[in-house]
DNA sequence: TCCATGATAATTGTCCGACAATCCGACAAT
DNA sequence: ATTGTCGGATTGTCGGACAATTATCATGGA
């Protein structure tokens, strides 16, 4: 009958206040925090409270410490910390790797095609240095599963699209453990995988935003073949990844 | 040429070691953490600093209370906690309005697809209370706005992917105050929205992906041409949204 | 027997003060 | 210009303290 009147503890409320100053960008990346103790003159409460909130700011990657500072600076997210996150949810939501590969199956080809159309030079050559680095990784799995997930990110990057970046990370962190066991186990699938780079890299060379989506759908259905090849279980929940 | 020796201060050390247990499912979900001193007890370190670790553990959405509850218990992040941090993190990368757009234009059909694969009862039923709920909605958009947002997380819920349903919120939550920009000036999108969302309507209920992915398109497509006709900057940045 | 009530213990939120480690900037010495 | 040294500033961690709130339980009444 009565919704239940709350008073937020105050190392929420100072976070809240922090947080605020952060995201209308009145304390801009790179500026730094006032000292703990200063902090805790200004919000007239003590140094411990505001270490609490330091530290759930910190953790949201809105603030964070220089190589080797001391003080706490303004940071922006980074999307390793948001992919951290996510991953992290995802994990505990019991999502299946097929969940995962619907998911690519939705997503890429769309980023695929927005690099197409952007077809910015310094995307196409990162895009072959992780192909060649890909062909070139030889029997080192780890390194070949690195090298798709670096082709993956220059073309979210190269989309010039954050929202991209930021959403292509969390399924790279997710996509990698399955795609090492893939790798190791079905035969062609490193031949196919270099395939369907190729064909990628020559779609967004030339613009061809079309042929992009096209091929990386095939690419991620690859993907999924390839699992079940290997005689995996789809419906295996994913691991919480590196991160 | 050396990598900086670095050692992880103690609150971290203790948070990580939490988070584990937690993400391993060794502290399932509901399960209630050791009290603050008890937990000092073991980790051997003082309350302060076990009261960091959880102030970390709890902006993760990985611990938390229960309704006027005292002791903190293992929950799994909501979707909303997870969205807040991606959309802090967007409105810091400055993602812009047509950002958004494509990235809606590339998950949504997907998942609208995948729902209309699904064809749960139960689905058909959400988007159907959903669509009445927007047409009814009058004047206010606000409530319009709401009614979009809930058709879309119906759908997500629907594919049965909680990768898609994670996807989806932090997009739902950038999308709303550009979607009441264009209810309030463009007289036609009203018409416009409600007729896509019969058409999805009916496509999920036919269980059919390819016409549900097509409307779907359109029904995003048309977001970002009404964003053009209400004479608003497809350029601008995202707001911080609710959240 | 079962439930309301009140007393009591446990727990959190917040504060204070303290100290070692270490980082920073300045300054001197080679 | 690089290195050595020093004092101040700042963080990481600790111990203890107390009020307010919640959990627990015994008790008495229906």
């Amino acid at each position: 009958m009565f919704e239940p009147v709350g008073q937020s503890p105050a190392y929420r409320r100072v976070c809240e206040v922090i947080r605020g100053r952060i995201l209308s960008r009145d304390l801009p990346e790179g500026a730094v925090l006032p000292t703990e103790t200063e902090l805790a003159r200004q919000f007239e409460v003590n140094r411990s409270t505001v270490r609490e909130a330091l530290r759930q700011l910190q953790s949201n990657g809105l603030v964070g410490r220089r190589r080797g500072g001391k003080r706490l600076v303004v940071t922006r997210p980074t999307k390793e910390a948001v992919a951290g996150g996510f991953s992290q949810a995802l994990a505990l939501h019991e999502a299946r790797v097929m969940d995962v590969c619907e998911a690519l199956l939705a997503v890429e080809p769309g980023i695929a095609a927005a690099a197409a159309r952007q077809r910015g030079d310094a995307t196409v050559q990162r895009l072959r240095a992780a192909a060649q680095r890909f062909t070139g990784a030889g029997g080192d799995s780890a390194e070949a599963v690195g090298a798709v997930a670096e082709f993956f990110d220059a073309l979210a990057a190269g989309s010039g699209n954050p929202v991209f970046v930021l959403l292509n990370e969390p399924l790279m962190g997710l996509l990698q453990p399955g795609l090492a066991d893939i790798i190791d186990r079905v035969p062609q699938a490193r031949r196919r995988i270099g395939m369907a780079q190729q064909q990628i890299l020559q779609a967004v060379a030339a613009a061809d935003a079309d042929a992009a989506a096209a091929w990386m759908s095939r690419h991620v259905q690859d993907f999924r073949r390839g699992y079940e090849v290997a005689g995996l279980p789809l419906a295996a929940a994913v691991g919480h990844g590196p991160g």
